[in-house]
DNA sequence: TTGTAAGCGTTATCAC
DNA sequence: GTGATAACGCTTACAA
């Protein structure tokens, strides 16, 4: 072959030797930033590697190292501001790192569970970041640890220590909001739960209750509402809690999707929020904030939860030190859709269907 | 070495050989499904693999291919709806296929201007798909065109043969918002302008320009005012406009965040939508369905131009034949947000700030 | 401080 | 139908 100038294709680490005079091991070495290396050679390598246009085959390099510089994200959340939430910190996390992100939005949890290791090996992943509720799959769990895929987990509820982890705790912020609301004198508060799939909304849930009970208000189990953490259910729930007579002052919903479809369920009814009802979310997606009034939600930090879990797994890979779990600060939003519960308790202005 | 059981790491091509008494040159046919393989000796083969977990390491073909089997998705669009969509579309063409994706989430097309060659090089992309307005930048498709690396664009309103296309016509879409506008009556209407640095918001403008030229109605140049696409921009917009005693009866903002905005200002001011005041958005984002009304969009197939465009930037890299413009529909979606013109024209019901 | 040689795990060539 | 063997472009011993 004799090959002399690389025809067509890009250029080599072999092209760039030939030009600045210099073995592909130095060439190597300046791109690896290695030390010793004269800095006059240096100079002459890079060049001869930018008039060739040179850049590192990445593939070549993956080979000989056994390494693939790359690290997955699994999620199921169908949620776009929570999604892209998620993938800007760990994007943001891997700037300037050799490590690139490829995405698998899932469809859930149950058509994952026992292929994810599969998936994972098949496109040479070096780790995973797991979005809720993937992680708390214990079959994916078990099978990840088992193949000795590193693998990191936000905000899992089951088997904390089987992997690094990060998260802020549910069950705290949905007690704020509810005293929250308590402190606003609501006493008929109405409650509507997520997938329940997602174990965050079975922790949401104990928060509401553990208010309650150290409030010493007793809690009208008509007044819980099943949802899919999805605007529609939100908007069906409503409806049923706004048709009946003795209707709730208050809604906590256990996230902003359902909060928005409650908000316009209670102006179906011709309810003012909040003067008739308040109704309160938890999330802090953009959602939240173009709804009117606004809604008073829990700030969930998913980029930074993204991030440190990124960092958690970069960390994990390369066998340094780490936190196993990192709990990371909520914080209770107060916008205009809570305020004072009606006068009388439990009045019942407004319109009825 | 005399390695026998491949201690550790994953198994290989050779010992997939090894275990079915075969050679690893049958092991890759079976792999690439290449014909002639007895298929005895194939199940032999995948027997093997199966049991020692074999898959294939892609980092070894893609170097002895010559290729990365990666794509890239370039795209600034700050509305995470629009690019979840955009993501879930390109991805969607890749399932089953060995291409994958890589996010390349930019700050504006502006600061990646003579970047993206280097970073698709250095990343090994095999070819791009540019969302707007990153295929507008002449030094970027100048450079990609040089560069020889294949790209395809979403959307472009420049240089409209330098590359395979795909995009819905926006002038068009945006005359058909203004005569449905025009249709219920109104004839006071203002335009929300979007980012100018989108070329989406000169064609939108333009259509509505061109609808009312149609129609015979003179535009009152105090109504257009500028906006930035996003949520808070256009809710100063709508400030703006509804603090003037000469205040329109319909807005047209050039997309739905704005609109969103522009809804939440009249609130402020307490006008009823559509009672006092019509609002139309545009790209039938999340948000135009859970603001209240729901807001009368255009429906843009962001998921549908992803996956064209995907699907032609395979057939480009394949070199395989492809439409080198492909025109997608738009949908004129008429919700709750617009409605009769106020009688009297130019009515100026509702309290004023 | 620099260079030589040996792989990494595939696929491609070409003989059998 | 099948199997040696040579690349692919790079990094890592190991010399020099």
């Amino acid at each position: 072959m004799e090959a002399t100038a690389n025809q067509g294709g890009r250029a080599t680490i072999t092209d760039v030797a030939k030009r600045s005079g210099t073995s592909i091991k130095t060439v190597s070495r300046v791109f690896n930033d290695e030390p010793f290396v004269r800095a006059e050679t240096k100079k002459r390598v890079l060049e001869a590697a930018a008039a060739l246009d040179y850049h590192p085959n990445i593939a070549a390099r993956s080979l000989v190292r056994g390494r693939s510089f790359l690290i997955g994200l699994f999620y199921e959340n169908p949620s776009p501001n929570y999604v892209v939430d998620l993938q800007t910190g760990a994007l943001d996390r891997l700037r300037d790192e050799r490590f690139r992100l490829l995405l698998f939005p899932c469809q859930s949890a149950r058509a994952m569970s026992g292929k994810l290791l599969q998936v994972a090996r098949t496109s040479g992943l070096e780790g995973i970041v797991l979005a809720p509720p993937l992680g708390d799959d214990p079959r994916t769990v078990k099978e990840l640890r088992e193949g000795r895929m590193p693998f990191v987990r936000i905000a899992p509820t089951t088997a904390l220590d089987a992997s690094p982890m990060v998260g802020i705790d549910d069950v705290e912020a949905a007690r704020a909001m509810t005293q929250h609301l308590l402190d606003l004198g609501h006493r008929r508060i109405a409650f509507v739960q997520g997938d329940p799939g997602h174990p965050s909304t079975g922790q949401r849930l104990s928060g509401f209750r553990a208010a309650l009970t150290e409030a010493g208000v007793s809690f009208d189990e008509r007044l819980l509402e099943e949802g899919m953490y999805t605007f529609e259910s939100g908007l069906a729930a409503g409806r049923r809690l706004f048709a009946d007579r003795m209707r709730p002052t208050a809604v906590f919903a256990a996230n902003d999707d359902m909060a928005a479809g409650i908000a316009v369920a209670a102006k179906e009814y011709g309810l003012d929020i909040p003067a008739h009802v308040s109704i309160a979310g938890f999330d802090d997606s953009l959602i939240s904030r173009v709804t009117w009034p606004q809604l008073t939600t829990i700030h969930q930090p998913t980029y930074d939860m993204a991030h440190v879990a990124t960092d958690a797994l970069l960390a994990l890979i390369e066998r340094q030190p780490l936190d196993r779990a990192v709990g990371l600060p909520h914080r209770l939003l107060v916008r205009g859709s809570t305020g004072k519960a009606p006068s009388g308790e439990a009045a019942n202005a407004g319109s009825s269907a």
